[in-house]
DNA sequence: CAACCAATAGACCAATTGGTCTATTCCTAT
DNA sequence: ATAGGAATAGACCAATTGGTCTATTGGTTG
């Protein structure tokens, strides 16, 4: 991708995401920072007030928005909610590839390591239930019980991380692929099980 | 755990593995370090030659080789497969809120940010193996196929990962609590589809 | 054109980073 | 007792860290 063209502020969050993902918080500067975004130090703090604190968030939130995005295109053309899943994670595992194989949770890894800064940390929450939800609300267009397209949600979620964190130790997708394998026979239990 | 009687090597291994745990590897200063361990600069490079690197891969040696005892302990008395995997996930919540509900993957957080380092990767690679061969062995212990075992052990796994990075965002370990329920119904499948 | 403010530019700074090096202390084997 | 290496101790270092500050540019209003 070209950022170029894009206005500073915008060059600074995408660089940051990329970054961030990559090194996680602690591990770029500010110069390694710059350096990739072409911009001078005044340009991050006029946009930036709190710097680099500042400038992960936004950039969190960026990498969330846009894993809405794959999510939201995922289940676009799905006829059911383990068709949506599935392309979901080969989604991911192609971008997985794309990125290097080495990249981890972009909100993750930009998140999780503000010791002390529990506004990362309720961030962090809150990108991670947006996405749990998108995909509860696909499954509920797919018809499941509330509670059950909560849990089916969040065990994709689960799935998806686990997976992500270990295609990144091993340097290949093909464990993102394979996820499929693990939800498609997963139970429509607890309350709806009395009927099975 | 008072760690004050131990020899300076392991309280430096130690205070490593509980601060890159939860403030990643670029997240901690030697001087951090140093004063948990209360061990001088001296004996750190007189243990560890090449420094902070070297102690980053003892100290999620060290963390890993508990984490294979953990698992070892859960599946000791257990009656099924099941049976095991589920008292993991419930000492990995006991765990997770008696580290403070903050800390991440001990092998992830200390090795997943050397960026040019491969041998970080190698390290981790090796690391989650163990782990996923450690449950494997007890899946076969209990008569499941080798195939079969391998992917019993690999869907822990991933729940697991996931679940505790959940569990960090949300400062719950009830997640973790909850997976028995996700891999409690899982299939024997594959193989064995074609009978079904 | 002038006034004004958003944005860019980078010199500069104190604090901290990981790491090296020289002394000194401690323990053991002879 | 003493020789010698393991271990401890911390002063010291260059490089980098995140951050501040002043100066300048650019564009949009009046």
């Amino acid at each position: 991708m070209d950022t170029s063209a894009l206005p500073t502020k915008d060059r600074l969050i995408r660089a940051a995401a990329q970054l961030f993902r990559s090194r996680g918080y602690h591990g770029v500067g500010l110069n390694d920072l710059l350096a990739e975004a072409t911009a001078p130090k005044g340009s991050l703090y006029h946009h930036f007030p709190n710097g680099k604190a500042d400038l992960a968030l936004a950039a969190a939130t960026w990498a969330s928005d846009e894993m809405l995005r794959v999510i939201a295109a995922s289940f676009a053309g799905a006829k059911t909610f383990e068709d949506g899943a599935t392309t979901l994670c080969f989604k991911l595992a192609k971008l997985f590839d794309l990125t290097g194989q080495q990249d981890g949770c972009p909100v993750g890894s930009t998140l999780f390591e503000g010791l002390g800064n529990a506004e990362f940390l309720r961030h962090a929450e809150r990108c991670y239930e947006g996405w749990i939800e998108e995909v509860q609300d696909h499954a509920n267009r797919f018809g499941l019980q509330e509670a059950d397209a909560r849990r089916r949600a969040e065990h994709v979620f689960l799935l998806i991380q686990g997976g992500w964190q270990l295609a990144r130790a091993r340097k290949s997708s093909e464990v993102l692929r394979g996820l499929p394998e693990l939800f498609a026979y997963a139970p429509q239990r607890a309350s709806t099980t009395g009927k099975n």
